[in-house]
Formats: C-alpha cells, structure tokens, sequence
DNA sequence: CAACGAAATATTGTTGACAATCTACATTTA
DNA sequence: TAAATGTAGATTGTCAACAATATTTCGTTG
C-alpha cells in the first residue's frame, strides 16, 4: 500500500493548506515593498501568478486585513493600507504600551533559561552592530521583539503586538540607519534585559514602553529633517 | 429605462454584500450565546440554515477570526473560542491599558459637543439604573465605552479596543449585576467623564484604565465566591 | 473482550464558471 | 465646450461541484 498518494494537479498532497502558502506570499510581496502602499490587489493576476485559484487568494487577503496590511472596499477589492505619519505615531504608543506589559510580564515570571536566551540575543547584536550590516540587525530587531512578546506567556497580547509591529513596516522608512541609530537601540535593548534580569517588574515596563517611545521621537527627528510625503 | 434592476434569486440586488449579513448573523449568534463556546460552525448547515452557498459563510468566519471570535484549525472548521479565565484577565488588562490611553486623548483634544454628548449618555444611564434594567445598561455599557473610543480619533486603537470588548463577552459572565455593582460602575463612568470635561489628560488615563482594573478585581472576587468551570 | 486497522461517512479545501457591480470611456445634448 | 447619460470592459461577489482530509464506524485479529 503506497503510503504517498497523488492528489491534485501538482502531483503530491499539500502538507500546508494553501491559504498559508499564499497568506505568506502576499505578506512577503507587502513588507518588502514590491506591492505598493495604496496598490490594489488583483485577485486573478495573483492567483494565475500563484499558480492557484481565486478563492484561496481572496481567504488569504482577508487574513492579512487581521494584521492591518489591507483593507478591504466592497465590489472594489483589497489594498495595500496606505499608513499616514498620523497613524505611525499611533502605531508608536500602542507598541508601547504593549511592549511595557509585555516586558513587565517577562521580568516577573520568566524562567532562568528565557532570561539567558534574551541576554544572548542582544550579546549577538552587539555583533551584528560591529560588523556593520544594517539590514540582519534590522532582523534580528524585529526578532528580539517579537520573542520578547512571546516569553511573556500572554498570547493575545503578543498577537496584537506582533501584528503592530508588521503594520509598522508598511511606512517602510529606515529608522534604524547608521550606526548612531543601532547603538543607541542596542544601548535601550541592553537596558530592558538587564532589569528584567533583576526581575524588576516597573524598570522593566518603563524601559520597555520608553523604547517605542524613543524611536517615535527619532521618527519625528528623522521627519522634520527631511519631510516625506505620504498623501 | 427602468432604474431597477432584477438580480440574483432574491429579487433584488442586495444593498451590502452578502458577507457582511453573514457576518453580523454569526456575530450575534456567537455573542447571544446560541452557539455555544467551543462549538464547531458547520459551513454547510450555516449555509443552508441562511440561504446563501459556503463561500460567504467562509469569508465571514474568517472575518470574525480578525475579532478573535472563533479560531480556525485546518481541514477542522471553526471553533467558538473558548475563553480560560486567564484570557479573560489578560483582556482586562489590554482593555485597561486601551482605555487609559483613550480616554486620555479624549481629555486632551475633544471638542466641546462630545463632551456633552457623553455627559448626556451618563446621565441617562443613571435613570436606566433607576429603572432597574440591566439589560439596556449592560447595551449601554458597552456603547459608552465604545463612544469614547471612537471619539478619540485614534482609529487603530480604537478597533482593537472594541474587538477586546467583544472577545471578553464570549465568557458570557453577568458581571453587571445586581444595583450595587451598576452603581459602582456608573460612579466611574462618572468620574472619567468629569475628568475629561476638565480637560486633565493624566487624570483621564488614571481613570479610564482603573475603571476595567477594578472591573477585572470585582470578576475575580465573584469568582472567589462561585467557581466557574472552564476545561 | 480489547486493540488495531480498514472502509464508510462527514466536512473542509479548492476549483472554475457565472452573476453583480464598479470604473472608464464614448456619445449625446444643452 | 461641458455636463450628463449610456455602454463596454474589467473586477469582485456568489455559487455548486469535486478533491482532499479528518472522523467515525465496523469488522478483524490477538
């Protein structure tokens, strides 16, 4: 009895349904900017382009209206969410604030292996900073963050956070540029794991929500040197 | 030339896609509690059951994914989620945290006609205590929170702090019950809209969040006094 | 009789076609 | 010429059938 059995027109089973394959996809074409803000997303092309049928196209849009990447206009389709400076700000303190429960919950009850795992991420950036390669501190940024949000045992909250911090990016401004920017961000980060080390519950929520609060008001210093338009 | 056109088996073109009706019927259902936590949604039954063929019911099920609603495992359906005590808390604090920084934006730029409008809502509240009903004040409960959300012109934050609302109703708890606690709850609401008629952003914070912490204190007292199941 | 395995059933996932709707352009008219 | 109106094309919304997967049932076997 073969155990491997053929299905559909690509010959084996899909172990992921397609709906993931494609949500991934899209949200790939979104971050790394090939999809442009305010753009429509064509169901067909996509899906032709994907190799797949509309409706898993349409599913997977609908998924990343979740996270804020599009939105949705009856009989006119998606688009890719076209964030105004205004909406970034925001985007800042609700970061914020998240990312101080977030912190507070870690530095009170995370286990010693967590701990050691965190000051080692930030041992490794300080690395990445030396070596002068902007775009894997960049990612290992956004990595830290998230894992951040995720050792502090509070789901929702972590969900919510992550999808924010996605949302951000769609500005797709380099805030983190020059080595200036990456020390001072690497300073912050050093900050937040040395209290929650301590198990210093309201250092931690501070430095935490301070952080988000510092790169908003290096967004608004990078912003009144050189205006963007976002319309 | 006539201005209407017959389509589809309804008759008529329908005014708002099919989606959205699905949607809103799935909502109250799962809110009302017709459909119980942790139930399996059946796209064929719901389909049949309303009319329309599976894809709408699909796209709705997913849309209220986004609101945390159901959860969708693959090739398993959706499920009603299934709230643990736990996550009740958590979105009390997230509700707290939203609130404060809502209800301090209020304080800081409304203009002078919301704040008599919310003025006017609290009063009215007060004769709906009177009245004893706790059903409308349990509706206007939620819309007073909801207004002030909205009122704060932060539209983002204001969508995740109703979708928390929403998700927290899936316990199904009657916390508002009883005149003592309906008193309580309107002296606060009282108190947050005094705060922001003067116009004292910190104070507002203070007060808005402070009203679901003591919110998520008289939830577990009531706990403490009648244990609830919640496998 | 319990445990395992295989067929049967129920349910989700995917597809392509068709209907409804919107946008843009051409035509008409004041 | 400019505004209004109707028409054509493109795109989303809806549908029902089929394929793939999960669950249940039932028979077999130790």
């Amino acid at each position: 009895m073969d155990a491997v059995k053929m299905y559909g027109s690509k010959g084996f089973r899909h172990q992921r349904p397609l709906v993931l394959e494609v949500r991934d996809e899209l949200e790939r074409m979104i971050l790394q900017g090939e999809v442009p803000a305010g753009e429509r997303l064509n169901e067909h092309s996509l899906a032709a382009q994907m190799g797949v049928s509309c409706a898993p196209v349409r599913d997977a849009a609908r998924s990343l209206e979740r996270d804020g990447l599009v939105t949705t206009v009856a009989n006119q389709g998606v688009f890719v969410r076209k964030l105004s400076i205004e909406d970034a700000l925001e985007l800042y303190d609700l970061r914020a604030m998240g990312a101080g429960m977030l912190c507070a919950r870690v530095a009170a009850g995370s286990c010693a292996e967590t701990r050691a795992d965190l000051r080692e991420q930030v041992v490794r950036m300080a690395d990445v900073i030396d070596a002068g390669d902007e775009d894997i501190y960049f990612t290992e940024n956004l990595a830290f963050h998230d894992w951040i949000a995720n050792a502090a045992g509070t789901q929702r909250a972590a969900e919510i956070y992550t999808a924010l911090g996605k949302e951000v990016r769609l500005l797709r401004l380099r805030v983190l540029t020059g080595q200036q920017s990456l020390l001072v961000s690497h300073a912050e980060h050093d900050r937040i794991v040395t209290v929650i080390e301590k198990g210093d519950v309201e250092a931690a929520r501070h430095e935490g929500s301070q952080h988000h609060l510092n790169g908003k008001a290096h967004l608004l210093d990078l912003l009144e040197r050189s205006p963007v338009e976002t319309d």
